[in-house]
RNA sequence: CGGGGUGUAGCGCAGUUGGCCAGCGCACCGCGUUUGGGACGCGGGGGUCGGCGGUUCAAGUCCGCCCACCCCGACCA
């Protein structure tokens, strides 16, 4: 033991260590592992900053794990870079156990490459974009697709390259319009994204379902439920995906579940099964006068019908891209029975449109329709989208195109006829189920992965082939596979936590133990925290140990809000009745365990506590 | 981008109809007392009052422009 008062550490941090403890001549030392809060960078708050809403980022900021530095960007303190790192270790011992090989991709990225593959025309102002000095555009990467393309052509050439899967943890910057909710919607964000390379369909099959599965282990180990859900392909082009969603009311994506026959999916893909009305015979077209019913509400109640009789219109401004990458405004009138709504990502899709808005009154009285009067009945010069159900049910009603006056009988074909006839409609909280019939539930989630099958899309604009067998060149298939580390993190916050803070999984905690130290009047016992530190340390249980000279009430207090989830403290009375105090995070009982026996029993129960965090989870069928 | 809100010490906040040295709690530093659930006393340090411009004898306070952040919507993974 070594008493010199200040000394350098002798271990490789090369700080002064010994501190002077509170009322005690003592000082302690180095050991092989050690952290202190005393030393720790940053510190615990007892009042979040006013402008944090959500548990998660109330909690981050002041348990010190997380600091702000602008909208959406966030600096990572100590206590979160370790739970990081005990996130990132869980995703790349998954992704290994795939086949896939770490890599690195830069962040900062040549524009010729997303130029070649359009999304540098395709994709708006949500690209960080700047020049280089030589005038060269530059794009922030925002995914790695065109990278991972760009170096595939030029590294796979031969069937015998395949199957192939790389994979790396990288900086991403979306300039998102509206970031919030702390590390839940961020501007830049760290994410795990694989991608994988086949020879064909079966083979992306193969890896896509590999993920599939792999994605649900990470999560379990990280002790967060989530759900899979058929999703939207958006920006990323190709057939198929799902995100995973944790479930929480503060997710902002709308996710509908069959709890019959287990379909799920984003509001944005989800159908509905609709029942055609039965036939009737179209009967004549009639005007009659509704004043002020200007909403499908106030013409369903003046006319007494349900709005299952009458045809919604909604008028949307579309951007759509000609060959030449040149963005027109497009008027589109998109129509659906009363009792629907628009769903805008279907609507977006089918017109390949980049941006949908509402048109303005003035927009809609261009085409000779009236606002709140509007249908398609006598116009032409506009783009008309009708939802498949339309064509099935007769003798609607919908607006006249005068001010005070609707159509009675309008049917599709004989009074009007569209341009694209196909599903637009929004799936809602009740409707029936596409596969089984039985009502669909609404719930809100956060998106914290997502899969997809990317096919050829990126292999043909960058031109990726390989040889087969025979000699043929052919396009390499592509999968990509991401997740939100910071976003994972915040959600397991949002998951873990009670009212007095966080209360990690053992297998994402920052430190597994939280040793408090609280100095006592008539013994002396910082010879013995120094040993049980360094024994703790030796046996790899790295305890953050609160040294500093506060009350205990202070110090317990931080030790719920930090959240780690074993706690010991070593305190004269403890030390009175036989040893040190023991008490996990998520129960209320505390026991006393003697001084000898305290490593092998935190070991045995921190093993079980990480055996126990592996949350089981339902899979669902892809 | 539209609507709403907030900017005063590290965090939370007060500051009246414009008025003299800009305050409070927590945090921080020093000394002492205290020591198992956010202790106490005494003494300290810390502010371009978001920025720029204007009105005025005088601006944290009134006016204009701008910026930042938060919330709702649009949008987005």
């Amino acid at each position: 033991m070594d008493d010199e008062e200040d000394g350098p550490c002798a271990c490789s941090c090369s700080l002064p260590c010994s501190i002077r403890l509170a009322r005690s001549n003592l000082t302690y030392f180095n050991w092989s592992f050690h952290m202190r809060l005393s030393r720790l960078f940053g510190q615990t708050l007892r009042e979040a900053p006013a402008e944090s809403e959500v548990a998660s980022h109330q909690l981050l900021v002041r348990a010190g794990f997380i600091r702000q530095l602008g909208a959406g960007i966030f600096t990572s303190m100590p206590l979160a870079q370790r739970t990081i790192q005990k996130i990132t270790a869980i995703m790349r011992d998954e992704i290994n156990s795939l086949g896939g090989q770490e890599i690195s991709m830069p962040v900062v990225q040549p524009a010729d490459v997303w130029k070649e593959t359009g999304r540098w025309y395709q994709i708006g102002s949500e690209m960080g974009r700047f020049k280089d000095r030589a005038g060269r555009d530059m794009v922030l990467a925002m995914t790695h697709e065109e990278v991972v393309a760009d170096l595939v052509r030029g590294v796979i050439r031969s069937y015998r390259q395949l199957p192939a899967l790389v994979y790396h943890i990288q900086t991403k910057w979306r300039d998102d319009p509206r970031p919030r909710a702390g590390l839940i919607r961020v501007r830049e964000f760290t994410m795990l994204d694989s991608y994988s390379l086949d020879r064909d369909a079966v083979g992306l099959d193969l890896q896509y379902q590999a993920h599939y599965d792999a994605y649900f282990r990470i999560y379990a180990r990280c002790g967060l439920p989530v759900v899979a859900v058929q999703a939207d392909t958006g920006m990323m082009g190709g057939k198929m995906a799902h995100e995973y969603m944790y479930l929480t009311p503060i997710g902002e994506d709308s996710l509908l579940f069959c709890d019959n026959c287990g379909y799920s999916a984003n509001r944005q893909v989800a159908k509905v099964r609709k029942d055609p009305p039965a036939f009737e015979n179209p009967e004549p077209l009639r005007k009659v006068a509704t004043p002020q019913a200007k909403t499908i509400e106030a013409l369903a109640d003046l006319l007494q019908v349900p709005a299952s009789r009458t045809a919604k219109a909604v008028f949307i401004m579309a951007k759509v891209e000609d060959e030449q990458g040149n963005a027109n405004d497009t008027l589109v009138f998109a129509i659906v029975r009363g009792d629907m709504e628009v769903n805008e990502t279907k609507l977006a899709n089918l017109l390949r449109a980049k941006e949908l808005r509402p048109a303005t009154d003035d927009e809609i009285r261009a085409t000779g329709a009236v606002p709140g009067y509007a249908s398609p009945v006598g116009l032409s010069d506009v783009t008309v989208v009708v939802d498949e159900l339309i064509p099935l049910s007769y003798n609607l009603v919908a607006g006249a195109n005068e001010e005070g006056y609707h159509l009675l009988n309008v049917n599709y074909g004989r009074d009007f006829s569209a341009a694209y006839v196909t599903d637009i409609t929004a799936a809602s909280n009740g409707d029936a189920c596409p596969n089984c019939g039985s009502p669909l539930s609404l719930s809100r989630g956060v998106e914290v992965g997502n899969i997809f099958k990317l096919g050829t899309r990126y292999s043909d604009a960058l031109g990726c082939n390989y040889l087969d067998e025979s000699g043929v060149s052919k396009p390499v298939v592509m999968g990509s596979y991401g997740i939100g580390v910071g976003r994972l993190l915040a959600c397991i916050a949002e998951e873990h936590h009670d009212e007095r803070g966080l209360s990690w999984p053992a297998s994402v905690a920052p430190y597994p133990i939280h040793l408090v130290f609280l100095p006592g009047k008539n013994l002396d016992l910082t010879g013995v925290l120094a040993t049980l530190e360094r024994d703790l340390a030796d046996a790899g249980l790295e305890p953050l140990v609160d040294d500093r000279v506060e009350s205990a009430g202070v110090k317990f207090n931080d030790a719920d809000l930090i959240g780690l989830p074993l706690r010991i403290t070593l305190s004269e009375r403890a030390f009175n009745q036989g040893g040190v105090e023991f008490k996990l995070r998520k129960s209320d009982q505390a026991f006393i365990v003697a001084i000898d026996a305290a490593v092998g029993r935190a070991r045995e129960i921190l093993r079980s506590l990480e055996d126990s965090a592996s949350i089981h989870q339902d899979k669902g069928t892809i």
